[in-house]
DNA sequence: TAGTGGTCTAGACCACTGC
DNA sequence: CAGTGGTCTAGACCACTAG
C-alpha cells in the first residue's frame, strides 16, 4: 500500500491533487476537522496510534503531521496526557524575531548610558499610568542620557525602574554599556519570559527639553517596555524618550509557514 | 562506539545517567563546534550519514539534532546541496506573533478610511527617502483620513501607494473599511511574504496640521510599512501619521523555547 | 551520475499522566 | 496500572543539486 512517496494518492484533502507529502495531507485534514468542529478547542485529539490506524500511516508520519499542528499553534501535547486542541485557526501568520531582547532597541555600538539621577521612588498616579504599575509600589529608578562619542546630541533620555531588590546591581555605575535587564539576568538568574512594549508620540518640555537640547514642545518617540519573568512578575520597566530624527525603530515581519489555508 | 565529547554525556539507552536526549546532546555539540570555528559561518556541515557515523546514532536522531539547529536559525539545509552554517549564535530568542497583518496597526472596529486624494505619482527624491522606493518609479497613491464615528478628530492621515496595476482595485472608493493589502490579496492572489516597518517621531505642519486639527509643529507617530510578496517585490507601501494621543502601538514579545543556551 | 537532504515504514523502549 | 507522547533504531525510496 501507500508504500512510498504519494504521487497519485490524494485520499485526504478533497479536491486538489497532491504531490504534497502525506504528513502534510494528514495535517491539513486534521486542521479541517478542527475547523469543522469535530475537535473543538479544548477537546482532545485521538492518540497517535488511533491516527495511524485511521490514516494508514506509520507513527513517524502521523507525528510529523502533529508536529506541523504544534508548530502552527493549533494543539498542545503532553506526555502521559494526550493532545488537546488549543486553537482552531493557525496562528503565527506573521512573526517578528529577535535573537536577543537587546536587539529590540538597538543603538550603535559606540553608545552608552550616562546615569544622572537615581533613588527610590513611590508610584504616584501619573507614574502609574506611565509605567503601568500600581500606585504606592516602590521602585528603584535610575535616569540618564544615552550618548554617543560621535555626536554632541544625546540620543534619548531613559528612565529605568527596577524592583528594589535589584538596586544594588545598578546603583554604583556612572555610565554603563550593558542593558540593565541583561545584568539582572546574569547576576540573579531572573529570565525575561515576556516583554510588553508601548510606542507612542509625545512632546518634550521644560527641563527635559533643555537636557536633550531641543526646543520646547518638540516631538519625540517614546517607548515603554515592561519586562516580566516566567512567573509574570514585572521586575523592570524602562521609559525612553527619543527626540525626533535621532532614532528610528525598524522591524520586519515574516509570514510564518502556514501557507496552505 | 558511542564516542561523546561533551563531558556529561555517555549515551547508553539503558543507563540511568544520560539526562538529555541524544539528539539534544548532538545538537549542543554541533553548536559548540560552530561557535568554536570548526564550522565557520558560510561553511558546510558534514552530511547526515557522516554525522551518523561520527556520533554512532541513527539518521533519525541526527536529523532531530539538525532540526534543532534549523529551528534556532543556525543552519540552512537544501536537498541535493548540503547543510550550510548560517549563524554562529542561536537566534529566535524572542518572538512577536500576529495572527494577521491587519493586527499590526489595529484600529477600533468603528473606524474607516475616508479617501480624499488619489492619482498617479512619480517618485521624487523626497518621496524616495520616505517610502524607500527608487526615484522615477510610478505608484498609484490614495491619501485620506482615518476617522471614527465616535470622535470628531481624525485618528491619522494615511498615504497608500500601490503598483499601478492594482489601482483599479481601490480607485473607486470614497470610504473603505478593508485594508488595501487585504483587497489585493483577495482579488489578485498576491500574498504578503514580508512586511518592513519603520516607526519614528515627526512633526505635523501646514496644510496637514489643519486637516488633522492640530497646531503647527505638533508631535506625531509615523509608520512606514512596505509590503513585499514572495518574490521580494514591494507592491504596496503605506505611510500613516498619527497625531499625539490619538494612537498608541503596543506589542508583546515572548521568549521562544530555546532554553538550553 | 553520485551524493545530498526529504519522506516513510515497522518495529522498540522509555518517562510521564491519570485512574 | 494501562495508555499517552518522547525518543530511537535500521532499514528504504525519492527529489533534488551539482560536477
Amino acid at each position: 500500500m501507500n508504500k512510498q512517496q504519494t504521487g497519485t494518492s490524494s485520499v485526504y484533502s478533497d479536491g486538489v491533487a497532491s504531490s504534497e507529502p502525506i504528513y502534510l495531507q494528514i495535517a491539513q485534514d486534521l486542521l479541517k476537522s478542527i475547523r469543522n468542529g469535530d475537535y473543538p478547542v479544548g477537546s482532545m485529539l485521538p492518540p497517535e496510534v488511533r491516527l495511524c490506524e485511521h490514516y494508514g500511516a506509520s507513527r513517524f508520519t502521523v507525528r510529523e503531521a502533529l508536529r506541523w499542528l504544534t508548530d502552527h499553534n493549533l494543539i498542545d501535547r503532553r506526555r502521559g496526557a494526550g493532545t488537546t486542541v488549543k486553537n482552531s485557526e493557525p496562528s503565527t501568520s506573521f512573526v517578528y524575531r529577535l535573537s536577543a531582547l537587546s536587539e529590540m532597541l538597538k543603538y550603535p555600538e559606540d553608545t552608552y548610558r550616562e546615569n544622572l539621577v537615581s533613588g527610590m521612588v513611590q508610584v504616584d498616579p501619573q507614574l502609574a499610568s506611565s509605567i503601568g504599575s500600581e500606585i504606592g509600589h516602590e521602585w528603584y529608578r535610575i535616569g540618564g542620557l544615552r550618548k554617543s562619542d560621535k555626536s554632541a546630541l544625546p540620543i534619548c533620555w531613559s528612565d529605568i525602574y527596577v524592583l528594589p531588590e535589584f538596586a544594588p546591581l545598578i546603583a554604583d555605575e556612572a555610565t554603563s554599556h550593558e542593558p540593565v535587564f541583561q545584568r539582572i539576568e546574569r547576576e540573579r538568574g531572573v529570565m525575561i519570559a515576556n516583554a510588553q512594549i508601548r510606542i507612542f508620540a509625545s512632546s518634550i518640555d521644560g527641563e527635559l527639553a533643555r537636557i536633550l537640547r531641543v526646543s520646547d514642545g518638540s516631538p519625540a518617540l517614546t517607548f515603554v517596555r515592561r519586562y516580566l519573568d516566567d512567573t509574570g512578575r514585572n521586575f523592570e520597566t524602562t521609559v525612553t524618550i527619543h527626540p525626533e530624527k535621532r532614532f528610528e525603530y525598524a522591524l520586519e515581519l515574516h509570514r510564518d509557514g502556514a501557507g496552505g489555508l
